[in-house]
DNA sequence: GTTCCCATGTAACCCGTTACATGATTTT
DNA sequence: AAAATCATGTAACGGGTTACATGGGAAC
C-alpha cells in the first residue's frame, strides 16, 4: 500500500476539484490549504511526479503561447479511490505547531522588560494581520454555499487568532504584576 | 555568521538552564518546548554535534554504571552570546500549523454525515486530551514563580485549545442547518 | 525468565525549503 | 529601458522522522 504522505492526499484532493497544472495547484493551495497545510511549489511538483509514476494522476502537456507550456494533471480512478479511502479513514496525525515566537517567549525571563514588550507588540501585530486576512476569507466564502467547509476551516483560524489576542492581554496583565529579573530598576516607575 | 536554525537556539536555551546530555535535553524538551517546537531525539544529537564543532557548546564524556555512558554538554561563552543575541533580536518566523485533520475537514463535503461526525468527535477528544494536559502543566507551574514564562507559554496552548472546542461547537451547529451532499436522505430524520 | 521499558546514541531516508533558470508581460 | 512580476518548472541542500543498535533493569 506504500502509504503516501498527507501532502500527496492534499494534492489529490485539490485535483478532485478540477484538473490543474503544478503551478496552478500550488497557487490554489497557497490561498486555501496554506493556513493549516503549507506546501511549497517545488514540493507540489515533486509530489505530482511521484503520483504520476504511481498511476494516481495522469498528466498531459498543454502548449501555450505568451506563457510557458504546462503539464495539466487529472485524477485517475486509482487516485480518486486512494483519496476517498484516505478521507473516509478515521484518524489523523496530531496537529503540529511550530512557533519561534513561543521559543523566544519561553526563554524570555532572560530578556529586558522593553525587549519583551517589543516582542509581544510584534506578535500581536502579526496575529492581527492574519486574523484580518482570515476574516476576509470567511466573508468571501459567505456567498457561496458550496464553500461551507472552506469557510469553517477558515473560521478555525479565526477562532484561534482571537484566542491569541486574549492570551496576549493575559500576558500583559501578568507582566505588570511581576517585573523581569534581568533589568535593573533604573527608575522606580512613576 | 552562518545563521543557525531555531532548533539550535532552542538547544542552546535549554543548556543555558543547566548542563545536559543529549538524552536528557531531548527528554526535557519533550515536556516543555514540544508543544510549540517539537524536536526528535535524533535531531537534538545532531544539533549538539554541530554546535560543538562550532564551539557553541563543550561536551564531556561522563562514565556511568548500570546505564550507558553519556556526553554532557555545557554552554560556552560563544554559545551564550549567540543565544543572547538571538533572543534579543526582534522578529520571528511566522508560526506554522500543520493539521491533517483540517485537510480532511477541508474536503469533508465529499464525506458522509456519520463519518464527518466521527471525525469531529475524534478531533474533540484529541483537543480535550491535550487541553487537560496543558492545564495540568499550568497548574504544576503555579507554585514556582521562576516558571512564569513557562506557565504563560502553556497558557497559550490552553487558550487555543479552548477556542477549538468553541469552534467544534460552531461547526456542529452549522452542520445541523446544512446536510451533506453525498449522503442520500435515507430517512427524513424525525 | 522472557518480555517490555530505560538510557544512550547512530544512520538512513525523505519531506520541505531555498536557490536557480527562463522568456514574456507589466510596472516604474 | 531597466526592473519587477508572472507562469512555468528543476536541482540541491538541510531539517525532521523513522529505523536500527545495545545492554541493564523492571515487570509480568
Amino acid at each position: 500500500m506504500t502509504t503516501l504522505p498527507t501532502t500527496a492526499f492534499a494534492v489529490l484532493g485539490l485535483l478532485s476539484l478540477r484538473d490543474m497544472s503544478g503551478y496552478e495547484l500550488a497557487a490554489f493551495a497557497d490561498q486555501s490549504l496554506a493556513y493549516f497545510w503549507p506546501m511549497h511549489r517545488s514540493l507540489v511538483y515533486r509530489e505530482l511526479r511521484r503520483l504520476e509514476e504511481g498511476g494516481y494522476v495522469a498528466g498531459t502537456e498543454v502548449a501555450q503561447d505568451r506563457v510557458p507550456d504546462k503539464r495539466v494533471y487529472r485524477l485517475t480512478e486509482l487516485g480518486q479511490a486512494a483519496f476517498d479511502g484516505w478521507l473516509a479513514t478515521p484518524g489523523f496525525q496530531p496537529p503540529r505547531l511550530r512557533s519561534e515566537f513561543l521559543v523566544k517567549f519561553f526563554f524570555a525571563r532572560q530578556l529586558g522588560h522593553e525587549q519583551l514588550r517589543a516582542l509581544l507588540r510584534e506578535y500581536r501585530a502579526a496575529v492581527e494581520l492574519d486574523l484580518a486576512d482570515l476574516q476576509a476569507t470567511v466573508e468571501g466564502l459567505n456567498e457561496r454555499p458550496e464553500g461551507l467547509f472552506w469557510q469553517l476551516a477558515a473560521l478555525h483560524g479565526v477562532r484561534t487568532r482571537q484566542a491569541l489576542l486574549q492570551w496576549i492581554a493575559d500576558v500583559e496583565q501578568a507582566l505588570v504584576a511581576t517585573p523581569t529579573t534581568t533589568e535593573a530598576p533604573e527608575h522606580t516607575d512613576q
